[in-house]
Formats: structure tokens, sequence, C-alpha cells
DNA sequence: CGAACGCTTCGGCCTCCGCCGAACGGTCCG
DNA sequence: CGGACCGTTCGGCGGAGGCCGAAGCGTTCG
């Protein structure tokens, strides 16, 4: 059964925990250190430096070594299609199959980060909001800082000037609200200067974020945002 | 990382070979039972069982009960467009990387069995020469058997009137030459044909099959198929 | 009714593989 | 050159899960 194995060599590649968080890290083309990965999967260096010679290997990553930094990105967008229709299949398996709300998966859907911006309803509130106030435009291909957006976050504290390579403004797809929320640089920005404000903070060993008293007013001043009561 | 957990949940059910195969044959979005599916992924009956209660409770398949039989489907063409973006990927991964060529392997490619269908070299060739003598066409959404193709197939020893809900002559893309053979009805009539002849016959445990002498006269008379000498 | 058949559940075996601690090359820096 | 990192390899541990034999339901048919 040559098909059939070769089939399940790659969506063995994918069947772990651990290597598809890397993947689902990767999954916007950026390339990222060994380190990083590992920390972003919550496993030990050389744990992940095993799961990367696997994903190398397999042709779903490539690797380019720049010093003493290797940096891992998708081998190509093939890969990206691949784990987006592994995902659609993920999504749609959630409402229709018995799922007991814990605490934390509360907590997840509430607010966090999705690698190193923000997601859940917060992100997409967020999202909705600066939309609205004509602050940011989505299109199909990536989405952009209007003017008065770009001078309303410049007050919110964000320095919209640094020049950096990756995607400005992109949207990116929630995977608990089904909606889109802010990604690339601006995302990025939104969530530091939230997290040095004090309006939100991690919680230990996930992605989840709390979102402070504080930042439950800032929200609603800065943004219009009316969160849910505390759980 | 709940969302990474979703993906790899989904993904390591295709990531079993056994699973894979199960998936596999269910690809042309047929409908089979628990004992064929065994039988076709070389597993006895009750491993199939718990493979296919897993692939059911993730939402992969769905089944009906009939009867005695248990007739299991794809859930959704979600899943055969997920398994087909995971095949893309297998099969780009094949040339360059080092991959020492066995005897099976290239049996494999040479001829094989596609569920009920030939395919491999053999399987290409037999599309070819009939879609160049006019017999057959193929377009996007399926193929169609012309009048002279009804009348030379019957000449062949197929019976073409049979009634069967399945596909009648459906296009299905070869995993090892990457271009079209004939599915469907009329493939799997073909195939019954070519057996019944001696023209081809099955390895055991292994989807490969033998191109007998009398196969390879056949198949040039009839066909103006040249085959590979014997390897 | 009893036998045959399709399919599932149970129990135990065994392999695979993910995980980490420890130790080892490479690269950059003062 | 010595120290700080980045990343890898090695070895041993432990759990998860695939596999099959045996046995148990439900259906069909003679």
């Amino acid at each position: 059964m040559v098909l059939g194995s070769q089939t399940a060599e790659i969506a063995a590649l994918v069947g772990d925990p651990a290597r598809a968080n890397i993947l689902m890290a990767l999954s916007d083309g950026r390339a990222l250190t060994a380190t990083e990965l590992a920390y972003l999967a919550h496993i030990t260096p050389q744990t992940a430096s095993g799961h990367l010679a696997k994903l190398v290997d397999g042709r779903l990553l490539s690797v380019a070594k720049q010093g003493r930094h290797r940096y891992f990105r998708l081998a190509s967008p093939l890969v990206g299609r691949m784990l987006e229709s592994i995902n659609a299949m993920a999504a749609i398996e959630g409402p229709p199959r018995y799922r007991p709300r814990s605490p934390a998966d509360d907590a997840v859907r509430q607010a966090r980060y999705c690698y190193d911006h923000l997601a859940g309803r917060l992100g997409v509130a967020l999202a909705d909001a600066l939309v609205e106030k004509g602050h940011v435009e989505f299109g199909d291909d990536g989405g952009v800082v209007t003017p008065s957006g770009t001078e309303f976050l410049t007050a919110f504290g964000l320095d919209l000037a640094a020049k950096t390579r990756r995607a400005f403004c992109r949207p990116c797809i929630d995977w608990s609200e089904r909606r889109p929320h802010i990604a690339g640089a601006v995302g990025a920005g939104l969530a530091a200067r939230c997290f040095d404000l004090g309006w939100i903070a991690r919680i230990r060993d996930t992605r989840a974020v709390k979102i402070t008293a504080k930042g439950r007013a800032g929200f609603g001043e800065t943004f219009g945002i009316a969160l849910d009561a505390p759980g």
C-alpha cells in the first residue's frame, strides 16, 4: 500500500501536538529559530531539535543557517495549504461533538496569544473596533492601516514607523471565533503595548491571557469594547 | 496550545498507515463495508473496527447501517480535499529525496490496483490509448464513453449496460505518473476483464499486478500499448 | 431454531516514539 | 582564550496505541 503509506507518513508528521504547534507557528510564512519554536511548542530545545529534523527530512520545513542561528520556515506554500485544509476539518469537528467546557478552555477562548498577537474574543473585538472606526481595512490579500488609523495607533503608543520586513497588518482567521483578527507587525505591536500598559497578563504555560481590571477599563475607553464579566 | 492540538488530532487520525489506506479507499466517495475496508488495509476485521470507530468519532467518516452491514463513507467533501492536499505533499516529497528503488516499488509503479481499477504506467497507458482513439473523453467533472468507445469496450467484453449507481467513467489522478487514468465503473470493468482474460495477475499482499506474457501481447494488439520489457 | 456471517468488545502483548537530563560541536563576544 | 549561547546527539525512561486471538451481540437465511 504505497500510496497510503506515503500519505500517512506526511500526516503523522503533523499528527504530533508539538510538531503541529511548530507548523502552526510558522504557518504565516515567517522564519523562526529553533529555540523560539521550542518555547512556542512548550518543549525543551533538544526535543524540538528532534522534531525539526523530522520535519525537514519530511520536506515540510526548510532551514537556513545564519550565524549561530538556524531559521526554519515552511518548505513551500503547499504546506500552508495542507495545514489550512486540516485545520478546516479541526474547526468543523467542534460543534456537533460533546466537548466539556473547562475553565481553561473558556479562558483561551476569551483572549490568547496567536504567537505574538491577540486572538480570541478580545482579538476579534479589537479588530472589529478598528475596522468600524475606519482605522483598518481588511482585503483579501492583507490589511491596511488608514491615515486615521496610523494617527490613532501612534497616539496609543505604537511605533508604526519601525521598519519591519514582515507583513504589516495581516488578517488572521480566528480559530474559536471564525472571524479575522489582526496579525502582522501591527497585531504584534498592539499586543505588546497592551501588555506594557498592564491591560493583559500572560497565564503561565498557556497561550491564554488574563484581562486585568485596568485593561477592562482601558479597552472600553480607548476602543469602545465591552467585555464579559470575569468568569 | 488548543489550536495545535485540534490540528494534530485530525492529522494523527490520517497518520496511521491502516487508517490512511481506509481513507484513500473511500476517497472517491463510495461507501464500503467494514470487512472490505479491513481487507484493503491488510488488517483483521477487529483491528479495522477500532480504526473505523476512531475515524467516525473524529468526524472523518460517516456510517450507515444496512441490514447486517455497516457502510462507511467520507463524512464530507472537505475530508476528500484534505486528503488531496496531504497527498500533494506526499507526491512532491518523492523526487528530491533519496529513495532506493526496490523491485517491489518498480512493480507497483508499473501496474497496480487503485482499489478496483488499474493504475500505474499500465493504467495511464490504457487511458491514453482510449482517449487517443476517441473512445473516451475526459472533462473536468468526469469522463464520457463515446459511441465508438461503447462499441469498442463491448467488443472487448465489458457489459456497459449494467446499471450501477456509481460514477460511470471518472478520471483519477495517478499517484506515480501524475496523469489521469480511468476509474469508475468502466475502470473497474476494464480491470476485471483483463484479469479474466489472464492478462494480469494479482501479486499477493500488494496492490501491484503482474502483466502476463499473454497480457503483453493483448495490450499491444488490442490497445496499441507497448510495455517495458519485464524487469 | 440453529448455523453462518458481519461486526464489535475485551484483554494482553509489544513496539514505537515522544520526552528530558547530560554532554558535546559551532559561533560570537569581550 | 574563556565564557555565553545556540543547537545537536546520545541514552534511558515511560506512556500511548496498534495488533491480534477469543469471545460476544445482532442479523440473515435455510
